[in-house]
DNA sequence: AGAATGCTTGGGCTACGGTCGAAATATGCC
DNA sequence: GGCATATTTCGACCGTAGCCCAAGCATTCT
């Protein structure tokens, strides 16, 4: 029947789209907020051009991502956190990929260590932030009551931390004025435990970038730690990021008992 | 190439099954935590038993879906809260469905007003009530700091609010044992503003049914306030629910101009 | 201007998935 | 035991969505 498309199937349309194996991928590999061009999308996804062209397309139409050309380029990027949103909630659902290769294996454990959450550090790396940040003191649980909590709940930044964000180049006033929710906690499918969220976790996950402590792998949403982001992530936020040594320790032991 | 189902792509299964009308439907008439018969979930569906049973068989396969055997029957239940989650993830995203007949919007009116998401209270209600709650002074932002603040993010119960819950029938010591969230925000889907999520949204709305304040619609998730409740949740909790007496009013008044 | 690159469009092939009718299986009721 | 109901299995049909090749635009480089 024409009339009787089923009442409730509003969903249908958008799980469509990311229920295909290559437009999966092409998001997926959108999740880290970059834009790619249209070339390298296909590319990852394993399919050729024309193909990656057509379900392009569709996820335009469907706008769940949007285009904007740049000379002979067109990059694409997600719509917006709620895509990225409904991608992540997506992967909770999913069974975890079996390792086909070391080099996959390698790099699930790359991803498992610290990645881009579209637009804030999430894995172990995640994890250890947000707990140093409130072990110290700089974030604590929101405590403000009345009609405002429901829209802020999340975290509050302490007067000794935004002094210290301020230290570390993020200036908290500035994005309390943004409409963005400000600081919450974000459930990490992999650890299954909360990392930082909102405007606070974007933003310090940008300076993150700018001074150079973290650096995106390449053409994954895997980031890496580098040495002067280890130095200073202990410096500036107590962050001891134990699980990331502790793991490499323990998988060459591994490896050396083998 | 068999080698290569393109990385990233983990969640299309679980999309691919959310991605087709009939299990949408399905699965959106499951979000409020009834197990239902593969019967009725067809012709809620639209489609016929045997196709229903297609799709059930594929939505148990990929573990969205359980099933337990009574008698004849065979009732269906979502496999969990991430499946919930994905679902209203996914609306998030969904084009509001156009309104095709006076029923429809009278429906879509009734879920705006009052639904459950899942198992906890959302819609102008659910909202209500929690604006209500911190306006009482019977939850207020979580003010723990420390490791555990991350897990607990959200809400805490006051003193006097867990006199007042005790009251209205909700044990909130024996909430805290389980190991669910205790309450948090959940963002709504039609208000854009947060409700009361968790182990504690769930025990406040159950106990809800118990008392009679709310009951289910008929075949839908939405749910109605009964006279009663509307008593009874000023009294307990000062909730005015000021859209829900307003909406009735104006509708009744322009049935009457019929 | 001419060639090369990046991307999209059109055509045609294939295959998979959704659909139903008919029949089989299981359960309950009388 | 026999009939009605609930559900699944089987078989067949059909539409559509995914795929690639080849060709067509657009842009940039030399």
């Amino acid at each position: 029947m024409l009339t009787h498309p089923a009442p409730g199937a509003e969903i249908a349309p958008a799980a469509a789209l990311m229920g295909d194996p290559a437009r999966a991928a092409m998001l997926t590999a959108l999740l880290d907020q970059r834009a790619l061009a249209a070339g390298e999308l296909a590319h990852l996804a394993g399919v050729s051009p024309p193909t990656a062209s057509n379900h392009l397309a569709r996820l335009l139409d469907g706008g769940l991502v949007t285009v904007v050309r740049a000379g002979r380029h067109r990059y694409y990027r997600l719509a917006g956190r709620e895509v990225a949103a409904a991608i992540e909630a997506l992967s909770h659902l999913a069974t975890p990929a079996p390792v086909r290769s070391l080099h996959q294996s390698r790099q699930a454990a790359a991803l498992a260590r610290a990645r881009l959450c579209y637009d804030h550090l999430a894995g172990q790396a995640g994890v250890a932030l947000l707990d140093a940040l409130l072990a110290g003191g700089i974030l604590v649980g929101c405590a403000c009551s009345g009609p405002e909590a429901a829209a802020r709940a999340g975290f509050e930044v302490t007067a000794a931390g935004e002094c210290a964000l301020a230290t570390f180049g993020v200036d908290v006033r500035a994005l309390r004025r943004s409409r963005r929710r400000f600081a919450g906690p974000c459930l990490d499918w992999t650890e299954r435990r909360p990392h930082l969220n909102g405007a606070l976790g974007a933003a310090i996950t940008t300076r993150l970038m700018e001074l150079g402590w973290i650096e995106r792998g390449d053409r994954r949403r895997a980031v890496r730690i580098t040495p002067a982001g280890h130095a200073g992530l202990t410096a500036a936020f107590g962050c001891a990021l134990s699980p990331l040594p502790d793991a490499w320790a323990a998988d060459r032991t591994a490896r050396r008992a083998d």
